[in-house]
DNA sequence: CTGAATCCTTAGGGATACTG
DNA sequence: CAGTATCCCTAAGGATTCAG
């Protein structure tokens, strides 16, 4: 399936655009590697629906890398592919930006 | 209305979440000033009323500014508020990924 | 623990027509 | 030109259950 764009930032959205794929990101980015568990715990309000689709879409986009151990019980980590290194300024943008926000709103915890 | 982020980003989807704001704000960012017609003709893919949506929730976000000129016929243009000017460095980098990712894909018309 | 599968609801968004 | 106003419908996403 080729999609055209009109904008390069269209290209960004098309793969950035999912509802949680930022806020999953921009955890990844801080944390490394992170569990299934530790996405849900980290993101209160998703559902493990959304949120499994959300990381399945990013991983088939290359962005976030799967690493499955095969223990019992189950353990799946998750962590940026070099590819979504490359999101890194990007991200730090998006956090930057609401962090000034929220400082002058004072309105998060 | 107090909304609680658990994730600085958060405040920053709340704000440019909605699903053609980024591609508004990345083409003020570049033509500094432009009318209705010109973001529609610029993004072929969007509807009247989700032009004027998303213009307005811009607008009640403080990011862009919306400048009525009483004329026959009617002319209405949009700029960013120096809060929306804040974005820059953060637009400018979603550009970049998009341009880079583009490159890569030479899929961008 | 890490999901997949199913069902179900709603609201996001398209098409169209109308207005100052 | 720059929008509203309606109608309408799909598909995003929530709740719940099942499974390896």
């Amino acid at each position: 399936m080729t999609t055209t764009y009109h904008n390069p930032v269209e290209a960004t959205l098309s793969v950035i655009g999912g509802k949680w794929k930022v806020v999953i990101l921009c955890l990844l980015k801080e944390t490394d590697t992170m569990r299934f568990s530790d996405l849900q715990r980290a993101i209160p309000d998703i559902t493990k629906k959304m949120l499994s689709q959300q990381l399945r879409e990013l991983e088939a986009d290359h962005i976030i890398h799967r690493t499955v151990y095969d223990e019992m019980p189950p353990r799946v980590e998750y962590s940026l592919t070099s590819e979504g290194e490359t999101m890194r300024p990007m991200l730090n943008a998006m956090c930057a930006w609401g962090s000034r926000k929220m400082g002058q709103q004072a309105e998060c915890e």
